[in-house]
DNA sequence: TCGGAGATAATGTATGTACATAATCTTTCG
DNA sequence: CGAAAGATTATGTACATACATTATCTCCGA
């Protein structure tokens, strides 16, 4: 029962029944030029989405630009027809994705932060290359339980914690196209030692079952060392990417893991939409 | 504001009489056992927010599992002792951050959506190289207008469509680090060809300038071509990263650029953390 | 002119009330 | 027994009201 995926939400279209804002006053004399047609209301979903692509489309329409002062709530209160709290939900939403920046007395403008919060969404290779049709499977090359700094240091990690190392090979129809190389926090995730991980990879599993409240990511390209492509079955020096991430749970070091990937083979991709833009379909 | 806690926040919990909701006899019986110690409001901030960590918390720490249900709104209130209205605000902004599934009459679940949704952010490289506390330039190297299709081609622009077409470098502290190739639609940002670049980068400008709605990323990496190579001084093979990314805007796609990035002086990275843990602390 | 005290204007939070919407559960009737 | 009709329940939206919180502005006096 805990299928639920896309949370289905927005009411539908209906044709603004009950209680449009039809004739309201007005207020003629105000600071901002009175909206031109296309900042009207579309009747489309509840009032405060409406409102929400109303100001959103002026932002992204370059009629209200950064750094400019919007009216304040109680004139696009009025502007619209609707009550402040309800001008308040929807500008306060706005605000919260980036696309205005309050405040308290000085009042909203749009936000000159720029728009550059380019993000690149990184998936589990599991499922990417299961997105693309083919078959997917693993192996694990080596594991071994050891204490940090007996060899291998996790820097982030206090010397003397027992930590889990692994290495696995990942394939697409049978080609190797990502090697992974990872630590697992024995402290925090104990019951990783009865785990065999003859079916589910470590990744997916980890994923299952630890909540993370943190992840810092680097992305590098770097070519292949001999032993590396050996493995990956490509020739030395071939460009591969470089993933490396650290997981962390409740201030503590969950995982740290290295992928690397055949340059050719595998690509991280992926669109980045504003939030808003998302629901406003601009 | 990390000051102190300091600032008497007001609005305790319960005990405040006034017209608190009407005394209904604790439903003892019921879904979640009644919360431990560490489920109580921390009286830092506001009561939604106090409440938000509270919830979040309890998921967290893997106390509230995937799946499961949660007490409804009725009982959260008169839980925590605050009104519906709160609670509400609390819950609904914990599910719009991917915490929790909420389906009318079903009630209220903790997401089993696995938290995997890193993200890799992707900043403007002056931002970087000026971060790294390093000298950023940049130097156009060629600047054309064409039709597309004319030697060119853009995939998801029409035949004819007129293009700006831009090749540059750019250089931290001297050493050229990146090399991007640009096309700009000039239907949509015919300002561009009054722009000499002589200050501001193209990246720059164009992000300064145009609001975007969408954002397409392809990360791979390559080895390095012989002409790439020599104009960003590595020897040709030398593994790079390659980004391409297309922006649009209502629709239609406003740039297409590929830079290309020698692998040991560029890296991309980032740390996601997920929406409420950031306010929460934990 | 400067500095500070106070007024003011804007957003932020909390509560109450009412009704809408959508599932789910229950009952009833063929 | 099963399907349709209706009751129930939990969330969703909207509005009104009240007060809190903070910048900002104004004005007054040294």
């Amino acid at each position: 029962m805990q299928g639920l995926v896309g949370q289905g939400l927005t009411g539908q279209n209906r044709g603004n029944g009950p209680a449009s804002p039809p004739e309201h006053p007005v207020q003629t004399g105000l600071t901002i030029d009175s909206l031109p047609a296309d900042s009207a209301l579309d009747g489309r979903g509840p009032l405060f989405d409406q409102i929400k692509r109303a100001v959103a489309g002026q932002i992204l329409r370059g009629r209200w630009q950064a750094g400019q002062r919007l009216p304040n709530e109680a004139e696009l209160s009025s502007l619209y027809g609707v009550s402040r709290q309800t001008v308040h939900k929807a500008i306060a939403l706005l605000a919260r994705e980036g696309f205005l920046v309050r405040r308290r007395r000085a009042g909203t403008f749009v936000a000159t932060g720029r728009r550059d919060r380019f993000a690149l969404p990184i998936e589990d290779i599991g499922d990417v290359v299961a997105r693309e049709g083919r078959v997917y499977e693993f192996r694990i090359r080596d594991r071994r339980s050891l204490r940090n700094g007996e060899g291998i240091r996790w820097p982030d990690l206090p010397d003397g914690t027992p930590i889990l190392a692994l290495e696995c090979l990942h394939f697409s129809d049978g080609t190797p196209i990502q090697h992974e190389r990872r630590l697992v926090n024995l402290d925090v995730v104990p019951e990783v030692v009865d785990e065999s991980f003859d079916v589910v990879a470590p990744s997916r599993w980890l994923v299952d079952r630890v909540p993370w409240s943190s992840a810092d990511h680097t992305v590098r390209a770097v070519n292949a060392t001999a032993e590396m492509a050996a493995l990956l079955g490509v020739e030395a020096g071939a460009a591969c990417l470089s993933i490396r991430r650290q997981t962390m749970h409740l201030s503590r070091p969950v995982t740290l893991v290295h992928f690397l990937s055949v340059g050719d083979r595998f690509t991280l991709s992926g669109s980045s939409i504003t939030d808003s833009a998302t629901e406003l379909n601009l």
